[in-house]
DNA sequence: CCCTATTATTTCGCACGCGAAACATCTCCC
DNA sequence: GGGAGATGTTTCGCGTGCGAAATAATAGGG
Protein backbone atom coordinates (compact mmCIF):
# COMPACT_ATOMS: atom_id res chain seq x y z
CA UNK A 1 0.00 0.00 0.00
CA UNK A 2 1.72 3.31 -1.48
CA UNK A 3 2.14 6.06 1.32
CA UNK A 4 -0.18 8.10 -1.25
CA UNK A 5 -3.30 6.26 -0.55
CA UNK A 6 -5.77 6.47 2.48
CA UNK A 7 -6.54 2.60 3.07
CA UNK A 8 -9.80 2.69 2.94
CA UNK A 9 -12.18 1.18 0.83
CA UNK A 10 -13.53 3.78 -1.01
CA UNK A 11 -17.18 4.00 -0.58
CA UNK A 12 -18.82 5.24 -3.59
CA UNK A 13 -21.28 7.67 -1.71
CA UNK A 14 -17.75 9.62 -0.62
CA UNK A 15 -17.36 10.49 -3.67
CA UNK A 16 -21.14 11.42 -5.05
CA UNK A 17 -20.65 13.44 -1.54
CA UNK A 18 -17.66 15.10 -2.82
CA UNK A 19 -19.40 15.47 -6.33
CA UNK A 20 -22.33 17.28 -5.23
CA UNK A 21 -20.46 19.97 -2.60
CA UNK A 22 -18.09 21.05 -5.75
CA UNK A 23 -21.08 21.16 -7.43
CA UNK A 24 -22.65 23.68 -5.37
CA UNK A 25 -20.02 25.69 -5.17
CA UNK A 26 -19.41 25.30 -9.19
CA UNK A 27 -22.81 25.57 -9.36
CA UNK A 28 -23.18 29.13 -7.29
CA UNK A 29 -20.30 30.85 -9.12
CA UNK A 30 -21.72 29.64 -12.89
CA UNK A 31 -24.99 31.53 -11.67
CA UNK A 32 -23.67 33.94 -10.71
CA UNK A 33 -21.77 34.64 -13.98
CA UNK A 34 -24.68 33.65 -16.15
CA UNK A 35 -26.73 36.57 -13.63
CA UNK A 36 -24.47 38.87 -14.15
CA UNK A 37 -23.76 38.68 -18.01
CA UNK A 38 -27.37 39.54 -18.34
CA UNK A 39 -26.20 43.30 -17.69
CA UNK A 40 -22.44 42.64 -18.94
CA UNK A 41 -21.18 42.17 -15.84
CA UNK A 42 -18.33 40.07 -14.40
CA UNK A 43 -19.45 37.96 -11.29
CA UNK A 44 -17.68 39.47 -8.84
CA UNK A 45 -18.78 42.87 -10.08
CA UNK A 46 -22.50 41.48 -9.69
CA UNK A 47 -22.05 40.76 -5.90
CA UNK A 48 -20.38 43.73 -5.34
CA UNK A 49 -22.91 45.78 -6.88
CA UNK A 50 -25.46 43.80 -4.93
CA UNK A 51 -23.93 44.05 -1.47
CA UNK A 52 -23.56 47.77 -1.38
CA UNK A 53 -27.05 48.08 -3.02
CA UNK A 54 -27.84 45.60 0.28
CA UNK A 55 -26.06 47.38 2.87
CA UNK A 56 -25.37 50.73 1.60
CA UNK A 57 -21.74 52.20 1.40
CA UNK A 58 -18.94 49.85 2.84
CA UNK A 59 -15.34 50.55 3.22
CA UNK A 60 -12.91 48.15 0.67
CA UNK A 61 -11.75 46.32 3.36
CA UNK A 62 -15.11 45.94 4.82
CA UNK A 63 -15.80 44.40 1.01
CA UNK A 64 -13.16 42.16 0.80
CA UNK A 65 -14.09 40.38 4.14
CA UNK A 66 -17.62 39.84 3.28
CA UNK A 67 -16.88 38.38 -0.55
CA UNK A 68 -13.66 36.87 1.29
CA UNK A 69 -10.83 38.26 -1.47
CA UNK A 70 -7.69 39.63 -0.41
CA UNK A 71 -7.82 44.08 -0.39
CA UNK A 72 -5.32 43.83 -3.07
CA UNK A 73 -8.03 41.84 -5.40
CA UNK A 74 -11.31 43.96 -4.36
CA UNK A 75 -8.76 46.57 -5.46
CA UNK A 76 -9.04 45.98 -9.24
CA UNK A 77 -12.64 44.91 -9.03
CA UNK A 78 -13.42 48.35 -7.72
CA UNK A 79 -11.05 49.70 -10.26
CA UNK A 80 -12.58 48.18 -13.05
CA UNK A 81 -16.13 49.36 -11.74
CA UNK A 82 -15.23 52.77 -11.31
CA UNK A 83 -13.85 52.61 -14.78
CA UNK A 84 -17.23 51.81 -16.00
CA UNK A 85 -19.17 54.23 -13.35
CA UNK A 86 -20.88 51.86 -11.72
CA UNK A 87 -19.39 53.17 -8.15
CA UNK A 88 -17.13 55.75 -7.04
CA UNK A 89 -14.56 56.29 -4.31
CA UNK A 90 -14.99 58.79 -1.42
CA UNK A 91 -12.79 59.06 0.98
CA UNK A 92 -14.15 58.73 4.76
CA UNK A 93 -13.49 61.80 6.43
CA UNK A 94 -13.64 60.95 10.13
CA UNK A 95 -10.48 58.12 8.68
CA UNK A 96 -8.64 59.55 5.60
CA UNK A 97 -7.01 56.25 5.11
CA UNK A 98 -10.43 54.61 4.48
CA UNK A 99 -12.01 54.46 1.30
CA UNK A 100 -15.99 54.16 0.87
CA UNK A 101 -17.10 52.96 -1.92
CA UNK A 102 -20.54 54.05 -3.15
CA UNK A 103 -23.01 53.29 -5.79
CA UNK A 104 -23.45 55.81 -8.87
CA UNK A 105 -27.34 56.10 -10.04
CA UNK A 106 -25.82 53.69 -12.97
CA UNK A 107 -25.11 51.47 -10.78
CA UNK A 108 -28.34 50.97 -8.48
CA UNK A 109 -30.31 50.82 -11.47
CA UNK A 110 -28.04 48.10 -12.48
CA UNK A 111 -28.41 46.65 -9.44
CA UNK A 112 -32.55 47.30 -9.23
CA UNK A 113 -32.32 45.03 -12.73
CA UNK A 114 -31.40 42.09 -10.87
CA UNK A 115 -33.76 40.59 -8.40
CA UNK A 116 -31.90 37.73 -7.38
CA UNK A 117 -29.08 37.64 -5.36
CA UNK A 118 -27.24 34.82 -6.20
CA UNK A 119 -26.58 33.46 -2.91
CA UNK A 120 -30.29 33.82 -2.29
CA UNK A 121 -30.76 30.72 -4.37
CA UNK A 122 -28.72 28.72 -1.93
CA UNK A 123 -30.22 29.91 0.86
CA UNK A 124 -34.18 29.43 -0.77
CA UNK A 125 -32.73 25.56 -1.44
CA UNK A 126 -31.77 25.17 2.16
CA UNK A 127 -34.58 26.43 3.16
CA UNK A 128 -36.97 23.97 1.43
CA UNK A 129 -35.44 21.38 4.18
CA UNK A 130 -37.14 19.84 7.00
CA UNK A 131 -36.18 21.20 10.00
CA UNK A 132 -34.54 17.62 11.08
CA UNK A 133 -32.78 17.68 7.84
CA UNK A 134 -31.48 21.11 7.96
CA UNK A 135 -30.28 20.19 11.99
CA UNK A 136 -28.47 16.93 10.44
CA UNK A 137 -27.16 18.42 7.80
CA UNK A 138 -25.37 21.45 10.29
CA UNK A 139 -24.19 18.57 12.73
CA UNK A 140 -22.80 16.36 9.88
CA UNK A 141 -20.86 19.44 8.09
CA UNK A 142 -19.61 20.76 11.67
CA UNK A 143 -17.94 17.14 12.11
CA UNK A 144 -16.66 17.05 8.94
CA UNK A 145 -14.87 20.41 9.18
CA UNK A 146 -13.84 19.57 12.39
CA UNK A 147 -12.10 16.10 11.13
CA UNK A 148 -10.33 18.11 8.27
CA UNK A 149 -8.88 20.49 10.72
CA UNK A 150 -7.44 17.62 13.16
CA UNK A 151 -6.29 15.93 10.10
CA UNK A 152 -4.50 19.01 8.49
CA UNK A 153 -3.08 19.20 11.61
CA UNK A 154 -1.08 16.16 11.79
CA UNK A 155 0.30 16.13 8.57
CA UNK A 156 3.64 15.51 7.99
CA UNK A 157 5.76 18.73 7.00
CA UNK A 158 8.24 17.78 3.98
CA UNK A 159 11.61 18.42 4.60
CA UNK B 1 -45.04 35.14 -4.37
CA UNK B 2 -42.27 36.07 -6.51
CA UNK B 3 -40.06 33.33 -7.94
CA UNK B 4 -36.93 35.23 -7.35
CA UNK B 5 -37.45 36.53 -3.73
CA UNK B 6 -37.15 33.58 -0.53
CA UNK B 7 -39.63 34.82 1.60
CA UNK B 8 -38.51 33.25 4.52
CA UNK B 9 -37.49 34.10 7.87
CA UNK B 10 -33.72 33.82 7.97
CA UNK B 11 -32.88 30.51 10.22
CA UNK B 12 -29.34 30.68 11.32
CA UNK B 13 -28.35 27.24 10.71
CA UNK B 14 -29.05 27.65 6.65
CA UNK B 15 -26.07 30.63 6.86
CA UNK B 16 -24.16 28.09 9.27
CA UNK B 17 -24.12 25.71 6.45
CA UNK B 18 -23.77 27.74 3.64
CA UNK B 19 -20.75 28.93 5.54
CA UNK B 20 -19.39 25.49 6.19
CA UNK B 21 -20.29 24.23 2.79
CA UNK B 22 -18.12 27.31 1.95
CA UNK B 23 -15.15 26.49 4.41
CA UNK B 24 -14.47 23.22 3.17
CA UNK B 25 -14.39 24.35 -0.52
CA UNK B 26 -11.32 26.93 0.35
CA UNK B 27 -10.23 24.73 2.95
CA UNK B 28 -9.47 22.26 0.32
CA UNK B 29 -7.70 25.19 -2.04
CA UNK B 30 -5.80 26.63 0.94
CA UNK B 31 -4.64 22.73 2.21
CA UNK B 32 -3.48 22.34 -1.83
CA UNK B 33 -1.56 25.25 -1.62
CA UNK B 34 0.18 25.21 1.28
CA UNK B 35 1.41 21.45 0.40
CA UNK B 36 2.50 22.22 -3.33
CA UNK B 37 4.89 25.80 -1.92
CA UNK B 38 6.37 22.72 0.34
CA UNK B 39 7.60 22.08 -2.73
CA UNK B 40 7.43 25.27 -4.88
CA UNK B 41 4.28 24.47 -7.00
CA UNK B 42 0.97 26.41 -7.03
CA UNK B 43 -2.21 24.29 -5.90
CA UNK B 44 -2.78 23.73 -9.56
CA UNK B 45 0.38 22.13 -10.83
CA UNK B 46 0.40 20.00 -7.21
CA UNK B 47 -3.03 18.92 -8.64
CA UNK B 48 -1.57 17.72 -12.09
CA UNK B 49 1.42 16.06 -10.73
CA UNK B 50 -0.51 13.76 -8.02
CA UNK B 51 -2.61 12.83 -11.10
CA UNK B 52 -0.29 11.81 -13.51
CA UNK B 53 1.33 10.07 -10.57
CA UNK B 54 -1.68 7.83 -9.67
CA UNK B 55 -3.24 7.58 -13.66
CA UNK B 56 -0.06 7.54 -15.64
CA UNK B 57 0.33 9.70 -19.06
CA UNK B 58 -3.15 11.83 -19.96
CA UNK B 59 -4.16 14.22 -22.81
CA UNK B 60 -4.32 17.62 -22.25
CA UNK B 61 -8.05 17.13 -22.65
CA UNK B 62 -8.40 14.27 -20.04
CA UNK B 63 -6.65 16.32 -17.53
CA UNK B 64 -8.58 19.38 -18.34
CA UNK B 65 -12.19 17.10 -17.53
CA UNK B 66 -10.49 15.82 -14.30
CA UNK B 67 -9.70 19.11 -12.62
CA UNK B 68 -12.69 20.98 -13.76
CA UNK B 69 -11.22 23.51 -15.96
CA UNK B 70 -11.37 24.76 -19.74
CA UNK B 71 -8.39 23.44 -21.92
CA UNK B 72 -7.14 26.49 -22.56
CA UNK B 73 -6.24 26.97 -18.40
CA UNK B 74 -4.52 23.49 -18.70
CA UNK B 75 -2.48 24.70 -21.67
CA UNK B 76 -1.29 27.64 -19.70
CA UNK B 77 -0.20 25.01 -16.75
CA UNK B 78 1.27 22.86 -18.92
CA UNK B 79 3.50 25.31 -20.50
CA UNK B 80 4.73 26.21 -16.92
CA UNK B 81 5.22 22.87 -15.80
CA UNK B 82 6.98 21.94 -18.63
CA UNK B 83 9.31 25.18 -18.20
CA UNK B 84 10.26 24.11 -15.23
CA UNK B 85 11.27 20.31 -16.71
CA UNK B 86 8.12 19.18 -14.52
CA UNK B 87 6.21 17.33 -17.38
CA UNK B 88 6.74 16.67 -21.28
CA UNK B 89 4.99 16.99 -23.88
CA UNK B 90 4.36 13.94 -26.27
CA UNK B 91 2.03 14.07 -29.53
CA UNK B 92 0.15 11.08 -29.49
CA UNK B 93 1.28 8.12 -32.16
CA UNK B 94 -2.05 7.02 -33.10
CA UNK B 95 -4.31 10.06 -33.14
CA UNK B 96 -1.81 12.93 -34.03
CA UNK B 97 -3.97 15.79 -32.55
CA UNK B 98 -3.83 14.50 -29.23
CA UNK B 99 -0.79 15.81 -26.86
CA UNK B 100 -0.23 13.48 -23.80
CA UNK B 101 1.32 14.92 -20.81
CA UNK B 102 3.98 12.94 -19.01
CA UNK B 103 6.13 13.21 -15.75
CA UNK B 104 9.68 13.86 -15.99
CA UNK B 105 11.69 11.86 -13.59
CA UNK B 106 12.20 15.17 -11.34
CA UNK B 107 8.85 15.42 -11.70
CA UNK B 108 8.08 12.07 -10.45
CA UNK B 109 10.51 12.64 -7.74
CA UNK B 110 8.29 16.17 -6.73
CA UNK B 111 5.05 14.00 -6.52
CA UNK B 112 6.43 11.16 -4.29
CA UNK B 113 7.96 13.99 -2.10
CA UNK B 114 4.33 14.65 -1.26
CA UNK B 115 2.97 11.67 0.21
CA UNK B 116 -1.03 12.97 0.71
CA UNK B 117 -3.31 14.03 -2.14
CA UNK B 118 -5.09 17.25 -0.92
CA UNK B 119 -8.41 15.69 -2.10
CA UNK B 120 -7.56 12.33 -0.08
CA UNK B 121 -7.52 14.95 3.09
CA UNK B 122 -11.26 15.22 2.84
CA UNK B 123 -12.13 11.71 1.32
CA UNK B 124 -10.64 11.03 5.07
CA UNK B 125 -12.47 13.06 6.82
CA UNK B 126 -15.51 11.51 4.90
CA UNK B 127 -14.24 8.57 6.40
CA UNK B 128 -14.94 8.64 9.45
CA UNK B 129 -18.60 9.38 9.14
CA UNK B 130 -20.77 6.61 10.44
CA UNK B 131 -22.67 4.80 7.65
CA UNK B 132 -25.88 6.66 9.05
CA UNK B 133 -24.40 9.91 8.39
CA UNK B 134 -22.92 9.34 4.77
CA UNK B 135 -26.28 8.23 3.84
CA UNK B 136 -28.52 11.48 4.95
CA UNK B 137 -25.71 13.42 3.90
CA UNK B 138 -25.47 12.37 0.45
CA UNK B 139 -29.39 12.11 0.43
CA UNK B 140 -29.40 15.66 1.72
CA UNK B 141 -27.43 17.55 -0.33
CA UNK B 142 -29.07 15.33 -3.37
CA UNK B 143 -32.02 17.18 -2.55
CA UNK B 144 -30.31 20.57 -2.15
CA UNK B 145 -28.79 20.23 -5.69
CA UNK B 146 -31.97 19.16 -7.21
CA UNK B 147 -33.64 22.37 -5.71
CA UNK B 148 -31.06 24.59 -6.83
CA UNK B 149 -31.73 23.37 -10.41
CA UNK B 150 -35.10 23.94 -10.26
CA UNK B 151 -34.58 27.12 -8.50
CA UNK B 152 -32.47 28.21 -11.29
CA UNK B 153 -34.97 26.81 -14.25
CA UNK B 154 -37.78 29.07 -12.94
CA UNK B 155 -35.49 32.13 -12.77
CA UNK B 156 -37.02 35.01 -14.90
CA UNK B 157 -34.87 36.34 -17.22
CA UNK B 158 -33.58 40.14 -18.00
CA UNK B 159 -35.01 41.72 -21.24
C1' DC C 1 4.65 66.62 20.66
C1' DC C 2 7.45 63.18 18.19
C1' DC C 3 8.54 58.34 17.14
C1' DT C 4 6.96 53.96 16.48
C1' DA C 5 3.69 50.59 15.70
C1' DT C 6 -0.65 49.76 13.57
C1' DT C 7 -4.18 49.98 10.12
C1' DA C 8 -6.15 50.95 5.27
C1' DT C 9 -5.26 50.93 0.64
C1' DT C 10 -2.57 50.52 -3.59
C1' DT C 11 1.02 48.67 -6.63
C1' DC C 12 3.43 45.00 -8.69
C1' DG C 13 4.39 40.51 -10.62
C1' DC C 14 2.70 36.25 -11.40
C1' DA C 15 -0.60 32.29 -12.02
C1' DC C 16 -4.96 30.83 -12.91
C1' DG C 17 -9.47 30.76 -15.39
C1' DC C 18 -12.62 31.65 -19.04
C1' DG C 19 -14.62 32.09 -23.88
C1' DA C 20 -13.91 32.90 -28.66
C1' DA C 21 -11.21 32.35 -32.55
C1' DA C 22 -7.43 30.12 -34.91
C1' DC C 23 -5.08 25.99 -36.09
C1' DA C 24 -4.16 20.98 -36.72
C1' DT C 25 -5.75 16.56 -37.49
C1' DC C 26 -9.06 13.06 -38.11
C1' DT C 27 -13.52 10.88 -39.83
C1' DC C 28 -17.09 10.11 -42.54
C1' DC C 29 -19.63 10.08 -46.47
C1' DC C 30 -20.39 10.90 -51.29
C1' DG D 1 -9.97 10.21 -52.40
C1' DG D 2 -11.56 14.74 -51.38
C1' DG D 3 -14.14 17.96 -48.96
C1' DA D 4 -17.16 19.04 -44.87
C1' DG D 5 -17.75 18.71 -40.32
C1' DA D 6 -16.02 16.98 -35.85
C1' DT D 7 -12.44 16.79 -32.37
C1' DG D 8 -8.03 18.22 -29.81
C1' DT D 9 -5.03 21.91 -28.75
C1' DT D 10 -3.29 26.56 -28.68
C1' DT D 11 -3.59 31.64 -28.83
C1' DC D 12 -5.44 35.87 -27.32
C1' DG D 13 -7.53 39.29 -24.35
C1' DC D 14 -9.39 40.10 -20.21
C1' DG D 15 -10.69 39.66 -15.28
C1' DT D 16 -9.88 37.75 -11.04
C1' DG D 17 -6.89 36.18 -7.11
C1' DC D 18 -2.86 36.15 -4.27
C1' DG D 19 1.26 37.77 -1.38
C1' DA D 20 4.82 41.04 -0.63
C1' DA D 21 6.30 45.57 -0.70
C1' DA D 22 5.17 50.46 -0.97
C1' DT D 23 2.39 54.36 0.52
C1' DA D 24 -0.66 57.02 3.46
C1' DA D 25 -2.76 58.10 7.62
C1' DT D 26 -3.82 57.28 12.52
C1' DA D 27 -2.92 56.04 17.40
C1' DG D 28 -0.34 55.47 21.51
C1' DG D 29 3.50 55.87 24.66
C1' DG D 30 7.14 58.34 26.34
Amino acid sequence: MPPTAIPTEIKPEIDSILEAILYLYTESRRLTKELARQVDLTGPQLTVLKMLEGLGDLSLSELSERIRAQNSTVTGIIDRMERESLVVRMRSTEDRRVVKIKLTDKGSKIARAIAVEPMEIFRGALDGLSAGETRDLLKILTKIARRVQSIVKSLPKVE
